[in-house]
DNA sequence: CGGCGTTCCTGACGGAGCGTCAGCTAGGTG
DNA sequence: CACCTAGCTGACGCTCCGTCAGGAACGCCG
């Protein structure tokens, strides 16, 4: 509308193309660098997020309700954020920090014998855990990533990749040794372990709800992702 | 707002209470029972939604689209379904019919020896090709769920149970003949290995992505299910 | 074939959120 | 104290939702 006067301010497309990393995730939607108290209202906003995606479905989550409970207006929700979406994508971004510790779980530790079990209780167990913490992301990235949205989809697959090429390590070790069958193919086993466990993870009340307790499933999960990983039968006494 | 008279009609609460199954799904919005040109315009309403979300993500699918493509208004469209979740629900009533067959995969044939290596790699392929064929459905029941609908939820579960109970009854057999452990709690094996079929068919595509031949897929998918199942190694030539 | 009752359809509307401005407020600086 | 600019917001236009009153089409009967 209204023609754009930019007063010896720099060009727009130069500060896109300067700002790579630190500045990107904090810039305002005007182009403004934010200083203390913008960035406190961006923090604000955030927790305020994180807070009702505890209480309330993420499709029922509103800007305005967002805007109130952080005490401001929507208009400055879109200033720091271009839809709540983003908004979420910014708290996934830490969990998906976190997420890469998961790869350790499996590539760390020895598959021989009983260190794999030990190895394979820690990997279902750490999972389960880990979707626990962050439940409510999770559920968000899930369900954002399966509705089609690219930004989800990528942060999904940034999650759960080197899990998944992990597994596909070791399963690939125990092929080489002629443990697996020479046909097998280590990213099909990887990537089904992967689904296995975040499905579980996603519907773990729904396993609850019908009396089947955490425990049995997390073992269950467990014996699967030794016998599928070294080829051999867990231990007796598991 | 206008108080409503109702000369001589029925009592509201007696058609809903009278009108148990057959009318039930039929009944138009203003309690009419629809003639024959009703029932063909609520049937191109549902081809088309069923159309639409062959090409249409789930949540960009508008009423109005709808309606449009059905050569009619969107007023016509709340006659017949209270939103379009109701409409996909009829598509996905006809889907969960064909459903309940997945439980024969199960327990129809034996699970001896390489009877039971047929019957594995019958249930993935065929809980595979079932998903495959009902695709745009199976997306908006997962989603519909995830996101808390209650419908689409009970839906889901009494698509999935069948499958579920087979396993169950499968996995006691073996259980109680001693091949399995005591303590293993055939219903977490259950749930863990429909959970393993229904996001690995989910995400079918992102596999492929990744190179991962679908051919691939099954087979490991296979293999989890007999030695899950049974307690056993697969037969060393497959 | 004309009148009548019922089924069927739709234009038009109020309402809820969204995302965007122009313009105001207030903290910091000289 | 005056000024600048980061920060905030009221108010608006838009899109889509779901509803309702009332018109159109159909079928039946005399």
């Amino acid at each position: 509308m209204a023609d754009r006067v930019e007063p010896g301010g720099p060009d727009e497309n130069e500060v896109l193309a300067d700002d790579e990393l630190t500045d990107a995730e904090l810039r305002a939607a005007d182009g403004r660098v934010p200083g203390r108290r913008g960035r406190a209202t961006r923090q604000r906003l955030l927790a305020c997020t994180a807070d009702m995606l505890g209480t309330t479905s993420f499709r029922e989550l509103r800007v305005v309700d967002i805007a109130r409970e952080a005490g401001t207006s929507p208009a400055t929700f879109y200033q720091y954020f271009p839809d709540v979406e983003a908004a979420i994508l910014v708290l996934a971004e830490e969990v998906a920090q976190e997420a890469a510790g998961l790869a350790d779980l499996v590539r760390g530790p020895s598959w021989k014998g009983r260190q794999g079990w030990a190895a394979s209780t820690a990997v279902a167990d750490g999972f389960m855990d880990f979707w626990e913490r962050h439940r409510a992301v999770m559920r968000v990235v899930e369900l954002a990533a399966g509705e089609g949205d690219q930004r989800f989809h990528r942060l999904r697959t940034r999650m759960l990749n080197p899990l998944a090429t992990a597994f596909t390590e070791v399963v690939d070790g125990f092929r080489k040794e002629g443990r697996q069958p020479a046909d097998l193919d280590p990213m099909a086993v990887a990537g089904v372990l992967v689904s296995m466990l975040a499905h579980v993870a996603a519907h773990r009340y729904g396993f609850e709800f019908w009396g089947i307790r955490s425990e049995d499933t997390t073992r269950t999960m467990a014996r699967i992702i030794f016998t599928t990983v070294t080829g051999q039968k867990p231990p007796a006494d598991v």
